[in-house]
RNA sequence: GCUCCCUUCGUCUAGAGGCCUAGGACACGGCCCUCUCAAGGCCGGUACAUGGGUUCGAAUCCCAUAGGGAGCGCCA
């Protein structure tokens, strides 16, 4: 049996942290065992979705590097299967028609509400084989009166429900186009899903959709459930707290495989790792390990990773990255070399790409201002001389490179009694502007000789050294 | 209201009856390293929702209670 999963979103707002979360987990499930992963867009809410949010969810999916081997198949462009199918179930009777009207169904649930029992349609045309001319009818699927449904489900277990405790579904609306539990079936079973992986707010859909299943002839698949993403307060995920579109994590900096690390051990783990290249996921994720409970997304946590993997990628991995982030600031950077080595020293100092962005744009443009209070602590009377020297003696390096700058200035440090800090701070305030850079030689090793001398000589004759 | 689901440090989790005086990670505090900021290393505090069983023994099994969540649409 070849592994079929799919992601079936419905284009009606933004492709969010949760959203993701089940993509990722149909994906790995579908590479681990060398199966396919189908996208569907669920767009038969005509009303709310929209063209944007399904180019949206594409491009956040291909952002993540999710990428279906099927698809994206749209349920809108499959009326006419969805219409045959229930002119089959009319014909063998495991559907019929309702003349209800909304009126007498709202009615309906309002007496049974008062009654204290669960509003539910109550069959009254499930034995009625006669028809109201003239009156608007809806399609009902007919389900089983009696007997239990069991959802075998691969996360939580065997969930039982009675099927008393479930009513006849509307299938086709009046105006003849199919509602979702129904779309969803006749999909699954057409594009031979085997299994099922959703979130668990669908859990009691289930047993609808497998009795339909059943009724439908179709072999059932395999179902998991996963548990909801709460918002770092436990409660509900909004827009205040991570219900952002996955491409906010982008703009914001983020690597697409550290959002999906963090993820992946949202309601997962294995033993005490905590970071896992993409590769490590597909060989180590299987869905029978995941969590039943819900889990708070923290957002600490998700930069701390993401910092992990930032140091652990190779640095040419991000050099494109930063760029495009930089650009966002206004910044043109074309030096290929010197990206990479601006990486390699600032991805310890920063969580996300475009807060290394935002630390590293002093490499481009000269300070316009010097921190102030900075300059009255570091750029004393007793060390402007020696300020003077090193910018001298950097003046007659030959080797530019972080070493040999390293030993000018410690160097030159030893030789007048000094720490090196009281020397390498009013460097780093001359060509940065601040006191946060990385280690100063580094820092004039990227900057480059000419543009490290012009800086000193701009930054002395300011402060009279 | 009814049905279903869930419940270990603040958060993510380990834990499948004795290995648990409950382990790891983020965050937090302290120390070390140190040219700044970080990164890194070491140390520290905090958790089995409650109550009953079962058992020689329970975080682990069973039952209640409490709390949280989902669903009950001609929405998806």
């Amino acid at each position: 049996m070849i592994v079929r999963t799919r992601f079936a979103p419905s284009p009606t707002g933004f492709l969010h942290i949760g959203g993701l979360r089940t993509a990722l987990f149909c994906w790995l499930y579908a590479r681990r065992h060398s199966g396919q992963f189908i996208l569907r867009i669920e767009d038969t809410d005509l009303e709310r979705s929209t063209e944007a949010a399904i180019q949206q969810i594409l491009d956040g999916m291909e952002w993540a590097g999710l990428i279906q081997d099927e698809g994206p198949f749209f349920q809108t462009k499959r009326f006419d299967r969805y219409k045959e199918v229930i002119e089959e179930m009319l014909a063998e009777g495991t559907a019929y028609r309702c003349y209800c009207t909304k009126e007498e169904l709202e009615q309906m649930r309002a007496q049974q509400t008062a009654r204290g029992e669960k509003p539910r349609y109550d069959g009254r045309w499930r034995e009625r084989t006669d028809s109201l001319p003239g009156v608007p009818s809806v399609v009902r699927f007919k389900n089983p009166l009696t007997g239990e449904v069991v959802v075998d489900d691969v996360v939580h277990g065997p969930v039982v429900f009675q099927n008393s405790e479930l009513d006849d579904l509307i299938i086709a609306r009046s105006d003849g186009t199919p509602t979702y539990n129904f779309c969803v079936v006749v999909d699954d079973m057409d594009m031979q899903i085997t299994h099922v992986i959703r979130g668990d707010d669908h859990l009691n859909n289930t047993p609808r959709q497998l009795n339909m299943l059943l009724a439908l002839g179709a072999k059932a698949p395999v179902y998991a459930h996963l548990p909801m993403i709460l918002g770092a307060d436990g409660a509900k995920l909004s827009k205040r707290h991570g219900a952002v579109s996955v491409l906010q994590y982008r703009d914001d900096g983020f690597l697409p495989e550290a959002v999906l690390n963090y993820l992946a051990r949202l309601g997962w783990s294995h033993g005490d790792q905590e970071i896992f290249t993409i590769e490590e996921m597909i060989r180590l994720f299987d869905i029978a390990d995941v969590n039943k409970s819900a889990s708070a997304f923290n957002f600490e946590k998700l930069a701390w990773l993401n910092q992990q993997h930032m140091m652990h990628v190779p640095a040419v991995r991000i050099v494109p990255v930063l760029r495009w982030h930089l650009e966002r600031e206004g910044v043109q950077a074309a030096d290929e070399a010197q990206l990479e080595q601006i990486v390699l020293s600032q991805r310890e100092r920063a969580k996300t790409i475009r807060e290394m962005a935002l630390n590293s744009a002093f490499f481009f443009r000269a300070p316009v201002a010097y921190d102030e209070k900075a300059v009255r602590k570091h750029v004393t009377a007793d060390v402007r001389p020696l300020l003077a020297e090193a910018a001298a003696a950097l003046g007659g390096l030959d080797d530019w490179s972080a070493a040999a700058i390293h030993d000018l200035i410690s160097g030159l440090a030893a030789a007048k009694g000094i720490a090196l800090g009281k020397l390498a701070q009013p460097i780093r305030l001359a060509v940065c502007g601040g006191t946060v850079s990385p280690p100063i030689d580094a820092t004039l090793a990227i900057l480059g000789k000419a543009e490290a001398l012009s800086r000193l000589a701009r930054a002395q004759a300011l402060w009279g050294a």
